[in-house]
DNA sequence: AGCACGCCGACT
DNA sequence: GTCGGCGTGCTC
C-alpha cells in the first residue's frame, strides 16, 4: 500500500512511499529522499499526491519505537497551523535528535587491558594514574572517565592509542531513577497546604489550567511539588517547564531532596548522548519527570499527566526563530488534546493569564505570605537627577565616571560594615554598550547588524549581542587613527563591578552574567560562593533574577531601572515590572528585612511607582486599561510579518507590495512596512509589518489570504510571528 | 532544508 | 581555458 510520510523538513505536505499493509499511522519509518535517507512519520494512509506510482519509493525500514499518538499528531498539526510554520519543521521538534534512530543501543566502555604505562612507553602522570585507579574495578565510558578522574579527553585518547585501555561493547540503556512522591515530606504552612490540596485535586481529573500565584519566597516550588507527587502516584509522566536560565543546581537539589532522585533534564546545552537517552526514556515511559526548557514540550511522552510551567510569565517561553511559538500557550493546547492539568507558577503573572483567571477560563490559588519570618523588602527610589553619581577626582576622564548614586554607595558601605550581602542589578552584559571616538565621533558598529558592538573588557573584545560577531578591542580609532579618542560609553555589569572595586577595595566582589564568555560551571561557582557568603557584593544581569535563594542578602540596588522601559516593545512595561519585582524579591529572604533601591531618571513613572508601593494590582490595572484602549493582546490579536533578505532592493519592494495590498477594515489594522529596529541583522535587511485584528477574527486565515495576493521572490523571506514579543 | 544544475565573472 | 559565485528547481 501507499502511505504519506511527513519528513522533518520545511514542507506542509507528506511524501508518498510504498510499504507492507500492516503499517499504522504515527509509525516511525526510514525512507530515502533525494540522495539522503531520513526518518519521518507515517502521517496518512493512502496516496496523497498525483505523481506517477512508478516514482514512489519503498519505505526502507520501520523503526521499533511506539508510534506517535493521535493526540500528539493533532498537536503537531495545530502548532503548525496556529503559528504558520511548516508542518515538517514542527515534526522536527518532536524527532529532535536525528541520532536516536541511528543509535544501535551499544555503548563503548573502556577497561584496563593489563598493559602497564611502562610497557606502553608512556610516562607516569597523576592524570594517567587517576584513570588507572578509576578503572581498577569497573569499566566506564569515555566521558565518565573524563569526569570521574578529572582528566581531559586527550589523556584518555593517548592511553587508548597506546593500548593501556581497551574497549568493550555493551548493550546499554540509561536507567532513570524513579522519583518517589513520598520520599520526604516537607512541612508546609497552612496556606501552602491549602494551595497544594487545591492543585492535587486537579491531577487525574482531565484538562484544567490553574495559576499558582505567590509572592517571591512564598514556596511555590514546594507547593507544585505536591501536585507532581500526586501525578507520580498515578504513575503518569510529568513535565516541568522552566525558563532556560533558571534550570539551576539549586532547583535540581531541591527536587532531589523531595523525590530522592534527579529528574531527567532537557535543554539546549545537552550533548547528543544525553539527548538520545532522554528521548528514549520519554517515549518508552521510563523517564517519569522531565524538567526542561520550552523545547521539552515537543518530546513524544508516552503518558503525560501534568505540566507545570515555572515562572510562567517569563518571555523565554516564546521561541522566535524557525518555528515561532509561545511555549506556555502551546503547553496548554497539548494538555487540552491529551486531557490533563497545567499549573502556571509565578509571582508576577502576565496580563493574558490574569485576564483568563478573571474570565473563569483558568483557576487560581494564591500564596500571600513569605516563608517563615521573611518580610517583603522595602523599596525606595533614587532620583538620579537629584542624587547624582559622583565622579572620581584626579583620574583620566574616562575612568572617572560613576554609575552609583551617593545614597546607594552609602547603603552599600553600611551593609558591608554590617557584614551583610548586597546585590547590584544591571541588565546589560559586558563593560560598555558603545565605544565612540571622541576625536572624530566614530561609533564602532557590527558589520552584520545595525547595532553597536559591546565592549567586553575581561574578554578583551568587542562583541555584537545580536549575531555574536567578535573582534579584538582596537587600540586606535579605526576611522581616524586616534590613539586617545576611543571612549567607552554607558555601563555594563563589568563596568559597575569596576566602580564597586574602586569604591570598596576590600569588598569581595562577584560578577554574574549570562555571557558567552562564562560557562555554566563558572556561573554555578559564583552562585555557590554567594550562598556561602564568600561574596559581599554581587553584580549581575537578569540571570540572577530567578530562583536563587541567598539568605543573607539584604540590599539590592537596581542600577538602571529605566533600561527596560525604553523599548518600542508593547510588553516593555510588563517585562520591566516582572524583572524588577523578581530581582527585588531576592532581598530579605532570610530573617532580616531587605531593602531595594531603584535608580531612575523618571521617578514618577507608573511602573516604578507600582513597584515602590508593592502594588501589583495597580500595575495590572494600568496595563490592562492601556492595552484595552489600544486593542492589544489580550483584547485583540497581533501578528508581525518580517520581510528579510540579502538583496535590500528586493526586500524593500516585497515589503512595499505587502503593504499595498494589506487588509484594512474596522476590525483589521495593518502598520508598516517599516525598517526593523535592527535594520540589518546577521547580514540580512529587514522590514516589519504589524497586523492587529479584533479578538474574534482568525488572524492566521487573514494572513494566509494576504500572502496569496503577493508574489514573494525566492531570495526574500517572509516570516510570520503570531503574537510577537520581540519587536527587533 | 539540502543538493544539483546552470549560467556569468575573475583567475592560474 | 577553469573555478566558483548564487538564482532556480526538485525531492515521493
Amino acid at each position: 500500500m501507499i502511505v504519506g510520510v511527513l519528513l522533518p523538513l520545511p514542507f506542509n505536505d507528506v511524501f508518498d512511499y510504498k510499504v507492507e499493509d500492516d503499517v499504522v499511522v504515527g509509525e516511525f519509518v526510514r525512507v530515502s529522499f533525494g540522495r539522503e535517507t531520513l526518518v519521518g512519520v507515517v502521517w496518512k494512509i493512502g496516496k496523497s499526491s498525483k505523481i506517477d506510482e512508478a516514482k514512489i519509493k519503498p519505505v526502507l525500514q520501520r523503526l521499533d519505537f511506539p508510534p506517535l499518538s493521535d493526540e500528539l499528531m493533532k498537536f503537531v498539526n495545530f502548532v503548525a497551523r496556529y503559528n504558520m510554520a511548516f508542518l515538517g519543521l514542527v515534526l522536527k521538534m518532536v524527532l529532535s535528535v536525528k541520532a536516536v534512530f541511528d543509535d544501535d543501543k551499544m555503548t563503548t566502555l573502556y577497561k584496563l587491558s593489563g598493559k602497564t604505562l611502562a610497557e606502553a612507553k608512556l610516562k607516569n602522570s597523576d592524570a594517567r594514574w587517576r584513570v588507572m585507579d578509576l578503572l581498577k574495578h569497573y569499566p566506564y565510558t569515555r566521558s565518565e572517565i573524563a569526569k570521574g578522574a578529572g582528566v581531559g579527553q586527550a589523556v584518555i585518547k593517548t592511553m587508548i592509542d597506546a593500548g593501556v585501555l581497551e574497549s568493550i561493547q555493551v548493550q546499554c540503556q540509561k536507567e532513570f531513577g524513579v522519583p518517589q512522591g513520598d520520599f520526604s515530606k516537607v512541612n508546609l504552612t497552612e496556606e501552602q497546604t491549602c494551595a497544594a490540596e487545591n492543585l492535587c485535586a486537579k491531577v487525574g481529573q482531565g484538562f484544567s489550567v490553574t495559576l499558582l500565584d505567590g509572592v517571591t519566597g512564598s514556596g511555590k516550588t514546594e507547593v507544585y511539588f505536591e501536585a507532581v507527587a500526586k501525578a507520580l502516584e498515578n504513575n503518569r509522566q510529568i513535565l516541568i517547564m522552566v525558563p532556560e536560565i533558571s534550570l539551576t543546581t539549586q532547583w535540581l537539589n531541591r527536587f532531589e531532596k523531595r523525590f530522592g532522585v534527579k529528574p531527567a533534564c532537557w535543554h539546549s546545552a545537552l550533548g547528543t548522548r544525553e539527548r538520545i537517552d532522554t528521548w528514549k526514556g520519554v517515549i518508552e515511559n521510563r523517564a517519569k519527570v522531565i524538567v526542561g526548557a520550552r523545547s521539552a514540550l515537543f518530546l513524544p511522552y508516552a503518558d503525560l499527566g501534568l505540566i507545570v510551567i515555572d515562572e510562567s510569565h517569563d518571555h523565554s517561553f516564546k521561541q522566535e526563530d524557525v518555528v515561532n511559538y509561545q511555549g506556555r500557550d502551546m503547553a496548554i493546547v497539548r494538555a487540552k488534546f491529551e486531557q490533563f492539568p497545567v499549573i502556571l507558577s509565578t509571582a508576577t503573572p502576565d496580563l493574558e493569564t490574569v485576564c483568563n483567571v478573571e474570565s473563569g477560563k483558568y483557576d487560581a490559588v494564591y500564596l500571600k505570605s513569605r516563608f517563615a519570618a521573611a518580610l517583603l523588602p522595602e523599596i525606595k527610589i533614587i532620583d538620579l537627577k537629584k542624587d547624582k553619581p559622583q565622579k572620581f577626582p584626579n583620574e583620566k576622564a574616562q575612568l572617572s565616571v560613576g554609575w552609583l548614586a551617593p545614597t546607594l554607595v552609602q547603603e552599600l558601605k553600611d551593609n558591608l560594615e554590617k557584614g551583610e550581602q548586597s546585590l547590584l542589578f544591571l541588565n546589560r552584559r559586558g563593560y560598555a554598550p558603545l565605544t565612540i571616538c571622541r576625536d572624530c565621533g566614530h561609533r564602532i558598529q557590527c558589520p552584520n547588524c545595525t547595532a553597536w558592538l559591546t565592549e567586553h573588557r575581561r574578554a578583551k573584545s568587542l562583541i555584537c549581542h545580536h549575531c555574536g560577531y567578535t573582534t579584538s578591542l582596537p587600540s586606535r580609532c579605526p576611522e581616524c587613527g586616534s590613539e586617545e579618542g576611543l571612549t567607552a560609553c554607558g555601563p555594563g555589569v563589568e563596568r559597575v563591578a569596576e566602580e564597586v572595586t574602586r569604591r570598596f577595595p576590600m569588598a569581595r566582589i562577584g560578577i554574574l552574567s549570562s555571557d558567552i564568555t562564562s560557562t555554566l560551571n563558572e556561573v554555578s561557582e559564583v552562585i555557590k560562593k554567594m550562598e556561602n557568603h564568600e561574596i559581599d557584593i554581587l553584580i549581575g544581569t537578569q540571570i540572577l533574577a530567578k530562583g536563587h535563594h541567598f539568605p543573607s542578602l539584604t540590599l539590592v540596588g537596581i542600577v538602571d531601572a529605566d533600561l527596560g522601559l525604553m523599548g518600542s516593545d508593547l510588553r516593555a512595561s510588563e517585562t520591566t515590572f516582572q524583572l524588577l519585582s523578581q530581582v527585588a524579591g531576592r532581598a530579605g529572604r532570610g530573617t532580616k528585612k531587605g531593602t531595594v533601591y531603584l535608580q531612575t531618571l523618571y521617578p514618577e513613572n507608573a511602573v516604578l511607582q507600582a513597584l515602590l508601593n508593592n502594588d501589583r494590582e495597580m500595575f495590572l490595572t494600568l496595563e490592562k486599561n492601556s492595552r484595552r484602549l489600544l486593542k492589544l493582546p489580550p483584547f485583540g490579536k497581533l501578528a508581525a510579518l518580517v520581510v528579510s533578505g540579502t538583496n535590500q532592493d528586493m526586500v524593500e519592494k516585497t515589503a512595499v507590495s505587502l503593504g499595498q495590498c494589506s487588509p484594512n477594515t474596522d476590525m483589521i489594522t495593518t502598520l508598516g512596512p517599516a525598517p526593523a529596529p535592527i535594520f540589518m541583522l546577521r547580514g540580512k535587511y529587514r522590514y516589519r509589518l504589524l497586523l492587529k485584528t479584533a479578538r474574534a477574527l482568525n488572524i492566521q486565515e487573514i494572513i494566509r489570504s494576504w500572502l496569496k495576493r503577493v508574489s514573494i521572490p525566492s531570495n526574500v523571506r517572509v516570516q510570520v510571528d503570531i503574537d510577537p514579543y520581540s519587536f527587533m
